[in-house]
DNA sequence: TTTTGTTAGTGAAACGATTTACTAAATCGT
DNA sequence: ACGATTTAGTAAATCGTTTCACTAACAAAA
């Protein structure tokens, strides 16, 4: 007869305690034995543990194991394909393939990444998902992410200090890889790597993913200026939007350059954060209601643009006839709006896939700070109807 | 002075297996206590365990309980606000307070979530994020998920079979609570709540959110019909889009109750899947092509009836002088597009609001299946430009 | 004096995987 | 015939929490 090893422990540690009593904190060696536990099992055969099958609930890697007669160890072996599954026979291999495909085994993903501390999960930050520019971007990075087995978190701040404040925060409980911050401010310490799409401050640990803003400013300018213009207004993104300041920074020196410099008083900016035209056509009116001159308008982007032309065409003037006007992205839209809108295309998609693969290369790398802290890249400009010659 | 349990346990085991060697399988009693660790191990002091802080890792609350001399027992209940910490003197808690603050501890969601079963997660399928609709609805499923500290996981499927079949597998496998489908057929057997956006099939453990598309088309045909149009051409959606079958036969309906039918030479069917104007424009070309008389178009949304519109002036037609164009969806550009479209309102924000609540509600209600099986929202139709009285 | 209750906690067992370090039995080499 | 190696596995520790079931120490009640 064979002696379960927690009956012995039992004894043992009850002998100890006999003979030792100052050793009694050593009690936890058998105090979750007791005595009718270490009497009636005989040590012989396991007992049935109530393997009867959780109602619907979901098999474990246990359950097969039991069902299988086999230890969970091998198991996991096998079913991972590890280096020392070699030893395991192809006809045991089979059973094991066999019977996870009968209960419908699924890992559980949670226990799985407790154990290996890695989730293959990554935050990403957006302001708002209707806006077409953050869901753009998303597309690139999820085209990205999915290549490799990644899924990621959408959190959008709504440009709320506290969300932007809170949300890094529940991400990185929930022990995401990485961020991939959308034209969001970094209102976080970067403990994890993070990439940050149109983000222009330098922060240690952050990647920015930019458009060549200064070419971009280049492309639009000196298609106007080509076109004759010389009294051109600006329509400037929303104080919140990372790409304002660097996008009318860019436009000056490029008009500048030109010997036109963008006047003040041809300059509005986007108020209020819709995804809406409607923002642009505010715009343009507070403009127009100024009563100054103008023949050609450099739209922040093609939604501000289409909600420009519809404020300069209530006002009587046609588009480009009269007013020649640059839209900015070339979102889906910009092409069948009439006039079909000139614009500088922005690669969205493009910058969310070269963010995604980015930081996918920094987790890959163990972030040897030896990548750059900015990527970027080129604009293109679209030719389109809502622009042409001066006609003064 | 005191001993070392650590070094007791070594120190007893040897004597045992010196006095007992048969009893050699109970070295797992010492064997992770080294000798030099138990001689140079005076017992005092409870020595610095490297609690020095790994690198940059974070810090467990094993550790923090470490610091503060505490258990992680005590820890959990404090930290958590039990029922059972009441006995917690208020001064304990504050020092547990303070040193979770100081050492910046974070609780592992996956640990917990593993513990406690409840993941606080949902996924949700989209046939792709870029196309406008996804968008709109996504942004309704995290507003109400936010409210509820839910996190979500997107997943794409680019109407491609193998990823319908094979997502909500992985998704199931990362342990979501339940899954909301937008405009995606289900291919998986739904073992956990399942909420399906546009939906039209009746499926045991599917609620089903739609909008009321008899109304839709009583609405859009209504309102072609006032205005005098009585040959009404149709933009069909592609065969892919839930929403297809249905909306074609609802207008079909609403056409015939009338007595005008619609003529099925006056049908084109969107073919590809962009997201852009260009399928609408398109299929407008080849109806065009086949020089068949109609004096309106109900397109299958507003993005495809901005393409048609394109087709139609390229023509020489003009819209709405000449031909009447309805659209659906209402989407931001509708109302900034020249003409204005006239078009269906659905609204896909509340749309995915209501899908994400009625889940969160299975969800907290253990899935007693008593829900309707389908809840419908009601469209509004949206008149401006793009439709006219009949002018012949 | 025993019983009962409260206070301030603690130990160990989950949760469901992976991985390290073993073992018993069979086979091989000499 | 003996040790070494291979084969076919297994036990237990681990990841970081939560929670159940305890306890020691002291006070109040019976």
């Amino acid at each position: 007869m064979t002696i379960c090893p927690n009956t012995e422990i039992f004894i043992i540690a009850r002998l100890l305690k006999f003979n030792f009593p100052e050793l009694g904190h050593l009690e936890f060696l058998y105090r979750s034995v007791t005595i009718s536990d270490a009497m009636s099992n005989n040590g012989d055969a396991p007992r049935d543990k109530k393997v009867t099958a959780k109602p619907g609930d979901s098999v474990s890697l246990k359950d097969l194991a039991l069902h299988l007669g086999l230890s969970p160890t091998t198991l996991s072996l096998v079913l991972n394909d590890s280096p020392q599954a070699v030893s395991i026979p192809a006809e045991t291999k089979k059973r094991i393939f066999d019977g996870a495909r009968e209960l419908n085994y699924r890992p559980n993903y949670l226990a799985r990444s407790l154990r290996v501390q890695k989730t293959n999960t990554i935050g990403v930050l957006v302001p708002e998902l209707s806006d077409g520019y953050s869901a753009m971007v998303l597309n690139g990075v999820e085209s990205a992410l999915s290549k490799a087995e990644y899924f990621y978190l959408t959190a959008s701040h709504l440009h709320r200090e506290d969300l932007l404040e809170k949300l890094p925060r529940v991400l990185i409980e929930r022990q995401v890889e990485g961020i991939i911050a959308v034209d969001t401010p970094i209102r976080f310490k970067p403990l994890i790597p993070v990439v940050n799409v149109s983000g222009h401050d330098e922060i240690d640990g952050v990647t920015n993913v930019v458009l060549n803003h200064q070419h971009a400013a280049e492309l639009g300018i000196g298609h106007l200026y080509n076109l004759g213009h010389r009294r051109i207004a600006a329509i400037k993104g929303q104080a919140f939007s990372s790409d304002t300041i660097v996008r009318w920074e860019t436009m000056n020196d490029a008009a500048t350059k030109r010997g036109i410099p963008l006047d003040p008083a041809l300059m509005v900016q986007l108020q209020g954060d819709s995804p809406s035209p409607e923002v642009g056509y505010s715009a343009m009116k507070s403009l127009l209601a100024k009563g100054v001159h103008f023949t050609a308008v450099f739209a922040f982007n093609d939604i501000s643009a289409i909600g420009a032309i519809r404020a300069l065409e209530e006002m009587g003037l046609r588009v480009p006839a009269d007013v020649s006007v640059l839209g900015f992205d070339d979102i889906y839209a910009a092409a069948f709006h009439s006039p079909a809108l000139t614009t500088i295309r922005q690669p969205l998609f493009e910058m969310g896939n070269l963010a995604a693969r980015k930081l996918l290369e920094r987790l890959a790398n163990g972030d040897e700070s030896g990548s750059p802290k900015t990527v970027s890249i080129e604009p293109t400009i679209v030719v389109r109807q809502s622009t042409s010659r001066v006609s003064e």
